[in-house]
This record gives structure tokens, C-alpha cells and sequence, in this order.
DNA sequence: GCCCTCGGAGAACGATCGTTCTCCGCGTTG
DNA sequence: CAACGCGGAGAACGATCGTTCTCCGAGGGC
């Protein structure tokens, strides 16, 4: 037998993949058994139910999101190059062939509205992420404005090429940040209304 | 009894309700009967199956949204003012109680890896919502890169209120709408590069 | 007035869900 | 070596799903 912390990480990978794929009442506790190769005493053993299992799915995702994000800006010297950096990061994203939108707004469009847990983890997210941007916005010495207007941008393109099926949204939200910077620098130097 | 066209109506109208409210999958045929008041057998008379319903009220939905974006923006006189009419269309949205996001995009995240109809559904309404933005910017004159980038800020700003619970998303993506046009502006004006 | 058809209410059906329980084999301890 | 406890496989359970069927009462044609 394995430890229990490998066989939790086994289920929320496996769970993970599944719930992704095909959303997550769609996925019944013994496709997640079979992927996961861990029997349904064991999983219930380590999560008191699906929507504790959902949770830690969640909770995972976002460490995962976390450290891509942290990869795809870190190699960025200037403020600026690491919030397009965002926007890069989203475009290599949307290119998988198995992207299938962002897991947090589909997961909250399912069940956020039954699910307080979910809610809150989703929330979570999101404002981890709004924070980020805030924290980059601010090295670049923007307006507090722009930082949800970028955030904004992200989760449109997000939205956007998952419905559409096309990673062109990346591209498109990537010259709105661009302009969107600009307009901040230029108001920054000349400092003044029009 | 009632006619089969007011009976459909009903039972759109009602699962709309409850699929918006609750999730698609999360709400039974019973819950459809019973807010519908029509009966199971005339359900299943006037639509084939539950698949069936479901795309039936995403294009009823479409319709709504259409109907109410259009009385939204046809106060406005410019073409400038009318793309911004889009966003305060949707903080006014937005602000309503039982607002829980865009129904497509819910939707979607719920059934669209798995049902074709369901994705294809959602893909027309937001491909009709991008060309009628198109129509738009070519009102104004604008470079054709912004019709994109303008719808980008209308998803994510409906992701990003439904998650966050809050209306501010609106103004936020509001005023990003405003820097873009303002630059597209200038650029035609001045007609170079910076 | 009688029959016949049609639609409404809801029971019934098979499938599947989340969750628990049973059985069995294996490894450990005295 | 024998008794025991623990985990794995999967059957079992009650609930609920989408869908269909049965029963029954109301209303129009002869």
C-alpha cells in the first residue's frame, strides 16, 4: 500500500483530470476510483464526500495556476514585460489540445450557486490572482485602476477562447493590455487631462 | 389546455429559471413540470428530450439578451456611445439579485465538453455578440483589432462579477472600453505611430 | 345518452449516483 | 503457528435521474 499523502495526491490528480474534462457531476466516485487506482473506502477515508474531494481539487488547481504563473513572469526583468507575460502564458495555455476554459468559472458556473465551498474556493482564486496583477501593477508604478482592468482582460480571453475554440483571444487581450499600459505611462509623464 | 406555442413558452420560460438559478444538471424534469405546470407527457411531446429543452432555452435566452442589448443602445446617438451603452447594459445586469453570470458561459463549462449542441448553441450567441460589436466599431471607424478586444472586456467582466459577487466589474471594464476607444481615436487623428 | 378519444397526474422503470457494507486475503504479533 | 486487524474489490443500498406507461376523468360526434 501507498501513504496516504501519494494516494491523496493520486485521487486529486486523477479527479482533477476528470473533472476538467468532463465537468464535475458528470464524473460518478468510481470513474475516479478506476483513474486514480485507489479503492472507494480508501478515497473515502481521505475525503469526507465529493464536494470535499471537489474542494481540494480546487485547492490544488490553484497551486498548480500558481506556479505556472510564477514560471511564465519570473524570466520578465521590467513590470510591464512580466503583466504581458500574463497574456503569454494564457496563449500557450489556450493551445493545449485539452484546454477546455478555466477550471475555477466552469466549477462555479456548475455549482457555485448550490455549493458554498465551491463558491468560496473560486473566489479565492480569483482574488489571489486580481492580487497578483494589483502587486505587478503597482511595481510599475500604474494606476490602482488598471490592475482589475487587466484581470479583467485575463478572464475574458479565458472565457473567449474556450468557447470559441480558438487561442486568438490570448493575442487580442494582449494588445488591449499593451494599449491599456501605454495609456498609463503617457498619463504618468505628462500627468495631466487631455 | 393551452396551445402547444404557449406551452413551449411556459416550460422554457420556467426551465430557464431554474437551470439559471440552479445549474442545468442539478435541475430534474419534475422541478421543470411543476414550475411549468405542464404536464411530463406534453413536455416530452413538444421536446425530444431534456438535451433538446436545454438548447431550446439557450436560444431563448439569446433572444432575451439580444432584445435587451439592443433597447440598451439604441438610445445612443454615437457609435462611441453606444459601445459603452453595452457596459452599463451590464452593471445594471449585474446589479440584480439573482444575477449568477452569463448563462452561457455556465453553461458551457457544465455540458459543452460533453454535448456538441449545447457547444455549438453557446458558440453562435457569442459569435453574434462579437460581429454585433464589429458592427460597431466599423460604425465608429475603428481599427478592426478592437471589436475583439471590447468583447474580451464584456466576458470577463460577467466572469469576474458572477464570481466576485460584486457589480464593480462593469464600471471597471467601463473604463478600459474608454482608454481603447480614446486611443483608437488618437490614432486616427494623428494617423502614426506614436 | 353513449362511446371514444385525448390530455393530466403521477406511478413505474431502468440506469446511475454518492456512500456504505460485506467478504476475503494478507501481513503482523505474541 | 494461530489469531487478528486492516485494506482492497466490488456488491449493496437508498435516492434520484430521464423517460415512458397506466389509469382516469372530461368533452365532442352520432
Amino acid at each position: 500500500m501507498i501513504d496516504d499523502t501519494s494516494a491523496r495526491e493520486q485521487v486529486v490528480r486523477a479527479a482533477d483530470e476528470l473533472f476538467y474534462a468532463r465537468g464535475v457531476q458528470a464524473v460518478g466516485m468510481d470513474a475516479v476510483r478506476t483513474a486514480a487506482g485507489v479503492s472507494l473506502k480508501r478515497i473515502y477515508a481521505l475525503f469526507a464526500s465529493k464536494d470535499d474531494l471537489i474542494v481540494a481539487v480546487l485547492r490544488h488547481r490553484t497551486q498548480v495556476w500558481d506556479a505556472g504563473l510564477a514560471s511564465a513572469t519570473e524570466r520578465a526583468t521590467t513590470a510591464r514585460e512580466r503583466i504581458l507575460a500574463i497574456f503569454d502564458f494564457l496563449d500557450s495555455w489556450f493551445r493545449q489540445p485539452d484546454f477546455r476554459g478555466c477550471a475555477f468559472i466552469n466549477t462555479n458556473g456548475e455549482l457555485g450557486g448550490s455549493s458554498e465551498a465551491v463558491a468560496d474556493a473560486v473566489r479565492e482564486q480569483k482574488a489571489a490572482f486580481q492580487a497578483y496583477v494589483a502587486r505587478l501593477v503597482e511595481e510599475l508604478g500604474g494606476p490602482p485602476g488598471l490592475a482589475p482592468q487587466l484581470a479583467i482582460l485575463a478572464e475574458g480571453a479565458q472565457t473567449t477562447a474556450a468557447i470559441a475554440g480558438t487561442p486568438d483571444a490570448a493575442e487580442h487581450a494582449r494588445a488591449a493590455a499593451e494599449t491599456l499600459l501605454d495609456a498609463a505611462a503617457r498619463l504618468q509623464t505628462v500627468g495631466g487631462s487631455h
